[in-house]
DNA sequence: ACGCAAATTGGAACAATTCTAATCTATGAG
DNA sequence: CTCATAGATTAGAATTGTTCCAATTTGCGT
């Protein structure tokens, strides 16, 4: 077997189960395929779900709300917050920023690399840094 | 009369609310009073309308949030998102930032001219920038 | 195969927010 | 001033996204 990254989009949904220590149940393993299937997705638990009904796999909101949770918990996906009332996961967790488009929902990826934050201050006492997230806004014209 | 700025935190409410066209009403007048009161507040509507409560105000959850809508619509407050659960409203509507505390639900400011953002690729075709958002999520050691 | 911890599920519960339709009030025309 | 009316407020219902719960099912070590 060729020399693979611990977490790479190619790995297949069973080992990416087993790398996370997650049962790989069959409604986990449906999720992780379509989830994993291509690079940087942004979901919402509906818009999986809805997803998962389209293509007959049969998984329960609340398994998908379960699943996502856990997902993030193992690394596997992280939180976006761009919208006070959806919460949506991105399958990139490595080091990006996002634009916004406000009235659609969509969430559009900027590399790490081309976007810099600076003059960041150190934290009021007492409080440590966990990221820094820049949303940059945009609308259709 | 000395000459003053066109919104500044000592103006009184009667004409915060003049000049963003809207009716003094008693509502609307205790509720800018308590915002305006201090600089650099950052309120929940639940939390705007516990205040109200405890200072003897009285005013309804919904006018609460129709007024937080209608000030920030009229560019006297302006919305952060930082939680997936719950809106905040910001009495700063200047340039600035946030530090996030996570696990309490408060924001800090970071004013705008320590930090900085570079590297903003131009967004896709037909978008157009609306703000660039910086959130510094921190937690309590 | 069995037993059991872990996972799934439908539906109830929740929390934040918005909506509705009835009532009240600021305002400006007369 | 008085009044008519557009605009504002309100209680409570409705909606939405999400979490909780208790019953059932399933993965997996023995
Ligand atoms: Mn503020
Ligand atoms: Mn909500
Ligand atoms: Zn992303
Ligand atoms: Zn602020």
């Amino acid at each position: 077997m060729a020399n693979m990254a611990y977490d790479t989009p190619e790995m297949d949904a069973g080992a990416r189960l087993k790398a996370a220590r997650l049962r790989p149940t069959r409604q986990r393993l449906e999720l992780a395929r379509l989830l994993f299937r291509e690079h940087d997705r942004h979901v919402t638990a509906e818009s999986l779900a809805e997803e998962g009904a389209r293509m007959g796999v049969k998984v329960s909101l609340a398994t998908v709300y379960n699943t996502l949770h856990q997902f993030k918990a193992a690394g596997l996906l992280r939180q976006v917050v761009v919208d006070a009332s959806r919460t949506y996961f991105d399958t990139n967790v490595g080091d990006h920023q996002h634009f916004f488009v406000e009235n659609e929902g969509l969430l559009i990826d900027i590399p790490g690399e081309e976007i810099s934050v600076s003059g960041v201050p150190n934290p009021p006492q007492g409080l440590t840094i966990d990221s820094v997230d820049v949303v940059v806004r945009v609308k259709r014209n």
